[in-house]
DNA sequence: GTCGGACAGATCGTATACAATTCCGCGCGA
DNA sequence: TCGCGCGGAATTGTATACGATCTGTCCGAC
């Protein structure tokens, strides 16, 4: 008897919402700085807010984990994850090796839908700076990244930046300085101006610059864990 | 009262052993071709065969979804992945990626003690190839490259490609042709022997080529999923 | 003879229940 | 006053139970 060879992996693929909707949720919460790191995910608290049983909540507090957006402690519990100096460090470093070659990629041969993609993108950051949305404006900046990975062509390595970006936002939360805010959607109206150009080359230094950018507006000089956050939750005291 | 910053994301971190263990286990079998792509992993079959309850089993094979190494169907099950032909030219992309940067890295300045590490890590490969344990070599030889971007310094790194190389491992058996078997092993061992020179340059040359030559060698013609599976299936009958 | 619908079996999805571990506050003693 | 040990409460870890969905088969109709 052959083996069934599985069951054509075809057209249906969307889980069902739930599961999958938390997970989301929370990606969102978290990247948009809405859940600090540190911040106790406890099962019943996520049950009861979502409206769903513990058990599918475990499940999305994995697949966090795995996307290193929550920590997860033995028996006690799942955390916002708080990134160390060095790891903050690798993530850059990770996305400048991917995003050097994607932008290179896509500053080929943009097509022209796909320059009106990412002009529209950028629009709708500046709108988000404008009207001062804080949520938009970071869940905005990072997934222009993935925006433009994906049209590069390569659906695994934008996979691979996403989660990078997510983890990005979340390091710039815990490492942050008061003066930060680097424009950011300035520098990714440049970089759409080179990729119209097809001016390959300007768009990688470029990107390298803005990751650069960012990176130097982060306080990442302690090499522990963040002592940082602790400082600063008990200055600023309420959540 | 000030938010408790977390506990310390300290010392203890590993996880129980049990459902981790369950991953790596599985990992295991698909990356040494011991499962083959499209074989159904019923929640109940495995439960059975680890001596643990389904719990436990479906946070696994959540996990391994994640991977990309098994499929979830939505009320059907979990299946042991196939990735398309487009998956595998985007995953040995990515590869590519990330493996110049990370070679080019690791020649630029490798200490005496990581040297020995790698010398002995292609003398295990060839110990397996000599002794013919196909399970044993497939293991190997991905690990190389993981091992490689762990010497270089960034364990983010390091985690994106060992995922990578997990899905190589699937690709490979998907669309391996009947005469592949490239030799890595001694590819391997040059590359080796440009860490010894610190030519970063030919290091990086020598990669590219290693994984075009494994790209190449597989039959990755066809546009859509895997027929060639179903009929290799049906020729060689029982697993 | 083939196609369409319905039933039965099996498997997955979700919730609930119980056991184990940890955390926190209290009391005791030095 | 401080350290240490000890319950009680809360939370996590695991298993089981029940409902929903799908697969495969059988039967009847065209």
């Amino acid at each position: 008897m052959p083996r069934p060879s599985a069951p054509a992996a075809g057209p249906r693929r969307a889980r069902r919402t739930t599961t999958d909707e938390i997970v989301r949720r929370v990606t969102a919460a978290i990247t948009e700085h809405r859940l600090p790191p540190g911040t106790k995910l406890g099962e019943e608290s996520l049950g009861e807010a979502f409206g769903v049983s513990r058990t599918k909540v475990r499940e999305a507090l994995f697949q966090l984990a795995q996307l290193r957006l929550v920590t997860l402690l033995p028996a006690r519990g799942a955390f916002v994850a708080q990134p160390t100096v060095r790891e903050a460090r690798e993530v850059f470093a990770a996305r400048r090796i991917l995003e050097r070659a994607v932008v290179a990629e896509f500053a080929r041969a943009p097509a022209a839908a796909q320059l009106a993609a990412v002009r529209a993108h950028v629009a709708a950051e500046r709108e988000a700076v404008a009207a001062n949305d804080l949520w938009a404006r970071s869940r905005l900046l990072g997934e222009f990244h993935v925006l433009v990975a994906q049209l590069a062509g390569n659906a695994v390595v934008a996979d691979l930046l996403r989660e990078l970006v997510s983890r990005t936002s979340l390091i710039t939360l815990l490492y942050q300085t008061a003066s930060a805010s680097v424009c950011s959607a300035e520098e990714h109206a440049e970089l759409v101006r080179c990729f119209e150009r097809r001016d390959a080359k300007r768009a990688v230094a470029l990107m390298l610059e803005h990751l650069e950018h960012v990176e130097r507006s982060l306080a990442l000089r302690a090499d522990e864990p963040a002592a940082v956050d602790l400082r600063s939750a008990l200055a600023a005291a309420k959540a």
